[in-house]
DNA sequence: TCTGGGGTCCTAGGACCC
DNA sequence: TCTGGGGTCCTAGGACCC
């Protein structure tokens, strides 16, 4: 017998400020999305006082955050992902089978473990991590992913975990379980099993007719049906390369020149192909866009458009000037741009790449790209770039609530007072 | 009057996730 | 003044082939 566990971290983001500054430990934290523009997490005590609504604009939160004292960061991602790799490798002591599903997410399988106390295997589980790693996490345990990840929102409701294994105690659950919190069950899909009158997890885990949830809800929906069900359709998959990567940002200001998208461009363009490099991926294609703010009453233009390369290629130069050339056909004078970005497609390993057919050698730049990464890895990140991404760089994103690199950085390590 | 059938590949768009 | 970033999978429909 097969189980599934989900593991998934308390606001993990807050979770991971509040490691580092204890005088802040129960009390509520928020943390903003890139450019402080949004509320993207909050501690259990933020939102007992009202908040929680994700990517509520910060600004319009000011006046309630200062009236509660709430304790504001903008997000640091440095540190978040060094966290989560400690997570994780706290959760591999439990098993092989392990899929990190997100930055704050794993699923563990469970193989061979019939004969477990799940209840007291679940409370160990926490109580390693949060020694560990100083994140507090929930854990639920079931026979499917789908049930793993509705056994894991009880664990959160309860005491941290949650075990359903027997039909019986999964019923119940399912019973009271919104149709809309199942795991790949969005909004659309949602309001489309509304009309049919299909309200809780266990109204569609017995909805007898299969080939309209089909149609309805593709095979993806029909799948979700049948995890419900206990027949376990999706598994623990290993990592993968990216099939599709880029690099994008909403601007700290209003870029209206063309000369500012370039440079922006440039500057996500040489983040995109790093991505691709790390991988040892080449692509064949590469789009680009640019938005003014739909929230903002002024004229809109979303403009994209797309390069194809007659070889793959991950050189941050040709990238650079391929982004350019995409940027001279899209760009329209007279607009407020508010954000831009670069993606990469049609991706696969360097060492399946192809010349094409007038090509003796790939004219890659490959020793200096190697170059450039090593030294920036060595004296950090646009130590060397390209002149193309600019010195001013005013477009560049706003973060004025920043926490310190505490475990990444020699120079910013926490200083603990004599 | 009456205009094939079967297949592959690619892409855009929709939906969903954290 | 002020609204995130980075992904995945599925399907329909068009282009193209013999």
């Amino acid at each position: 017998m097969k189980y599934f566990c989900l593991v998934d971290c308390n606001s993990f983001y807050c979770s991971c400020e509040r490691v580092w500054r204890p005088e802040i430990r129960g009390k509520p934290v928020i943390v903003l999305s890139n450019n402080d523009g949004c509320a993207i997490a909050f501690t259990k005590e933020a939102k007992a006082i009202g908040f929680g609504q994700m990517c509520e604009p910060y600004f319009q939160l000011k006046d309630r955050i200062k009236k509660y004292k709430v304790k504001v960061f903008s997000s640091n991602y440095t540190l978040y992902d060094n966290m989560s790799k400690r997570v994780m490798d706290t959760l591999r002591q439990f098993t092989p089978d392990l899929e990190i599903y997100s930055v704050d997410e794993a699923f563990l399988q469970f193989e061979g473990f019939d004969h477990y106390d799940f209840e007291k295997y679940g409370k160990e589980i926490r109580s390693e991590v949060l020694s560990a790693t100083g994140i507090p996490v929930g854990v639920g345990i079931s026979t499917t992913k789908v049930l793993s990840k509705i056994a894991n929102k009880m664990a959160k409701k309860n005491s941290g975990v949650w075990i359903m294994t027997k039909a019986a105690e999964i019923d119940q659950v399912l019973k009271n379980f919104p149709i809309k919190d199942i795991w790949g069950i969005g909004h659309r899909s949602a309001i489309k099993l509304n009309t049919l009158g299909i309200k809780t997890a266990y109204e569609f885990k017995t909805f007898k007719n299969e080939a309209l949830i089909q149609k309805l809800l593709t095979k993806t929906g029909r799948e979700i049906q049948e995890e419900l069900r206990g027949v376990s359709c999706l598994s623990i998959e290993s990592p993968e390369d990216k099939k599709n990567t880029g690099s994008s940002r909403s601007f700290g200001q209003p870029v209206y020149s063309k000369g500012e998208l370039k440079e922006a461009l440039a500057h996500f363009a040489t983040h995109a192909s790093l991505k691709l490099r790390r991988q040892k991926s080449v692509c064949f294609s590469l789009s680009i866009f640019i938005h003014t703010s739909p929230f903002k009453e002024v004229p809109q233009y979303f403009g994209e458009g797309r390069y194809n390369f007659s070889t793959g290629t991950s050189d941050t130069l040709k990238i650079i000037r391929a982004a350019h050339e995409v940027l001279d056909e899209i760009y329209r004078p007279g607009f407020e741009y508010k954000k831009a970005g670069v993606l990469l497609n049609h991706i696969v390993p360097k060492n399946e790449n192809q010349l094409d057919l007038f090509q003796s050698h790939l004219d890659d730049n490959e020793k200096l790209n190697e170059v450039v990464d090593l030294i920036n890895k060595k004296y950090g990140d646009h130590t060397i770039k390209s002149a193309a991404c600019g010195v001013s760089q005013d477009w560049k994103t706003v973060a004025n609530y920043k926490s310190q690199k505490y475990t990444t950085n020699w120079k910013e390590l926490l200083k603990v007072k004599p």
